[in-house]
DNA sequence: ACATTCTGCAGAGTATACTCCGTGGTGAAA
DNA sequence: TTTCACCACGGAGTATACTCTGCAGAATGT
């Protein structure tokens, strides 16, 4: 599995766990709106700054996001 | 404690106990020497592609890399 | 139908990750 | 001392992460 998509699934699973939309998610974290939403179409690579800081908002690890689900 | 120190005392400790030179890891991983050094001294964040790459090659999960060490 | 909220996506610009060249320093072994 | 493997670090260039603006479509509620 890509890792890409590892934590494309996992953001939006947490995020909408979370009840926030991608504009509040972005808010939050101090990223752009249309930043959050091409990061869970795997448009982009984040940098771990950016998986803190959103691990942060989504009150999991940093490592969670990065964690393939099992299911 | 910040991400980019996590990653790079992961990375360094994953490293050092496979026995690889940084720029060995480099080689494997497809990357640069210097850049390895540099991730290592938390002077860039990585991006999650390099976090899986450098994961494969030390045979670890990428989130591994990314937990913060209890000691 | 209408308004509202959420998201996808394109294009252009800025910041920074990542590469490639090099130099020099340290420690261990011959 | 000399050699060698390993690493820190600088500078300049390229690739890509990330921002910002704007438009449009889907979903939901009135």
């Amino acid at each position: 599995m890509e890792i890409r998509k590892i934590f494309a699934a996992n953001l939006k699973r947490y995020r909408q766990a979370r009840g926030l939309s991608q504009e509040e998610l972005a808010h939050r974290a101090e990223l752009d709106r249309t930043y959050i939403s091409a990061l869970e179409r795997c448009v982009y690579a984040a940098s771990i700054d950016v998986v803190g800081r959103i691990a942060e908002v989504l009150e999991v690890k940093p490592s969670d996001l990065l964690v393939e689900t099992v299911e």
